[in-house]
DNA sequence: CTGAAAGCGCTAACAT
DNA sequence: ATGTTAGCGCTTTCAG
């Protein structure tokens, strides 16, 4: 077990040339020789060289790595994101590293600082639900590194965004639920300073309004958007005077904790309750009733994020140009939503 | 924006004191004086130093980050996994390079080369499904990158694995199916040269063997174990002279795709055909009639491997030995295979 | 076509 | 307690 890797110098030294040479013919300068080239090449693999990313990238600057921080990785939506960052970065040789937060301030801070010391080219982020300052991010840009958000992102200062229509999707799949007949619909929101949910919150507004239903303040129930947040404000709700014939979350997962806990109170869906979620997670296709969602295009939302990302990066100039690139979801009806008019 | 990062020189020249004593001051060097070390440290946050990881890693040889090679990143197992890694990789100050190789040969083989240009200091891997060949992790071994392998992982080369006793989790799964009435039992296997599918097929056979079942070799059914090969595995079952009465898969995705299948074709779950899958991935609760199925403690797996790989590191002597950590899987029991006997 | 030399930013002997 | 010096491995002018 040799520990001591091959170096370049020790190429050269072998076959009585320089490092330079040795660089050059590595990277098929056309500057070599063919023979030279051939020489260099074949006792390389002998030697099992590696090239050393970090001497390489120290030398040149950057380091060919691509910092992608989302809160949670085993989320479709965001596991399809960053497969389409993969895919994108790998045909550029690049390194992705993923960096999961948990929704953890300190962690995405922590997440930043460390990106930037490891000389990440480049950062794609989509932030943290207790993110309200973006200052990390900031730093990071003021250091020329460019960051780029989706999905998750902040409006506070001007930066290259990529998100989805959120306002659309929640205004289209309240209006479908009203088409099908329900008409006291309740929300499951998140907190208003993301624009995710922000916007959800008012396209599920602007959707009864323009079908003539009054918005009623009380039907709208901030939670944690997880499956326990669903169960405990169905709870809720299911408590009212008037409760609600359907619900629409923002989020799949405190839509499941609906459906679970109407199933328990042996609530019929859709006949007695419709429920409809937010980003099509690969489990709304499996529960028993199957739940309507929206869905996001993850993987091509990553796609264009990593492309975004290499464009600014092959641009001669530094500033570049803040802007959003809006998505369209799309409602993916299923049972949970389906039968109240049948 | 000024592109330029500030360095420890920049540090030094504006404290009028050299690059070193900046640098011992950063890292809360004893041997330097207080008073130094906080106008260091306070100009540091001022200019807002960050340091250079690239430049420090070549420095020391090493680059404080862990390479993370898993088939998928979307299973809940393997997001468990590197969940269970982050954490105690994060308390080290270590970073992890997450790489997916969608079960790609020539990704996983890249990666590992991409691992050793980027000098990770170890590699935690799983291997793919196609993955007959390990040269290429040898060869990062042979380098002094300790290499760990979980859950999927080859006998041939003597290296450190952590996996589960899939062979005793195949036994009480199919042992418990057997508990519960049913008798025609076929599998749903993977290829045999990995370890996992090799030692699932021979836990479910001996299962068989001990309770007096002779095992039939037309009921192991190999496919790709995904929800589509689920269904044509069972569609196949079906048309055999004697359809089993219940299926063991060796994974959920497969299982899933044979509850779809045979609710389709109405056959009922669990009283005409009982299923067992296994991972226990979160969508087995979830699918109606909710999976029995097999957990693998994916986060404590992470944990763990992350803990070997540290304590592999700071061994003064290079010679690791090899040796494989088992970890006792759990039958978690639901519908799917409940209710033949009541 | 190849070589010599300098330097990316940081750290660790070895001084003092 | 601080400074001097050298070098990690690679690339890139600049010279031949």
């Amino acid at each position: 077990m040799n520990k001591r890797r091959t170096t370049i110098k020790d190429l050269a030294v072998e076959l009585n040339t320089t490092p330079s040479t040795v660089s050059r013919a590595l990277r098929q300068d056309p500057a070599i020789s063919k023979e030279m080239r051939e020489r260099v090449q074949s006792l390389a693999k002998l030697m099992n060289y590696r090239v050393n990313r970090i001497a390489s990238n120290l030398r040149n600057g950057k380091s060919k790595t691509i910092g992608v921080i989302v809160p949670h990785i085993n989320r479709d939506f965001f596991s399809n994101v960053i497969s389409g960052i993969e895919d994108v970065s790998y045909d550029k040789k690049y390194n992705v590293i993923i960096c999961q937060t948990h929704d953890d301030y300190a962690k995405e801070v922590q997440y930043v600082k460390t990106l930037v010391s490891s000389n990440a080219d480049g950062i794609l982020a989509s932030i943290g639900l207790r993110t309200k300052n973006i200052e990390h991010f900031n730093s990071a840009m003021k250091l020329g590194i460019p960051v780029i958000f989706f999905d998750r992102v902040s409006k506070k200062s001007p930066s290259i965004n990529i998100v989805n229509d959120d306002f659309k999707g929640a205004y289209i799949a309240v209006s479908h639920l009203i088409e099908m007949g329900y008409r006291r619909i309740a929300h499951f929101a998140g907190p208003d300073y993301l624009n995710v949910y922000r916007d959800r919150k008012n396209g599920y507004i602007k959707a009864l309004e323009d079908h003539g239903i009054t918005p009623d303040p009380e039907l709208v129930v901030y939670n944690d958007l997880k499956v326990s947040g669903g169960r405990s404000s169905t709870q809720m709700l299911l408590k009212m005077a008037t409760p609600p014939d359907a619900i629409f979350s923002a989020s799949d997962y405190s839509a499941l904790g609906a459906l679970l806990h109407l199933k328990e109170q042996g609530i019929k869906i859709p006949k007695e309750m419709g429920i409809v979620g937010y980003s099509n997670e690969k489990f709304t296709e499996l529960t028993a009733p199957s739940l309507t969602s929206i869905d996001q295009h993850g993987y091509e939302m990553g796609q264009y994020s990593a492309k975004l990302f290499f464009e600014e990066m092959d641009k001669k100039n530094n500033d570049f140009l803040p802007r959003t690139i809006t998505l369209t979801p799309k409602l993916i009806i299923r049972e949970s939503s389906s039968l109240k008019n049948t």
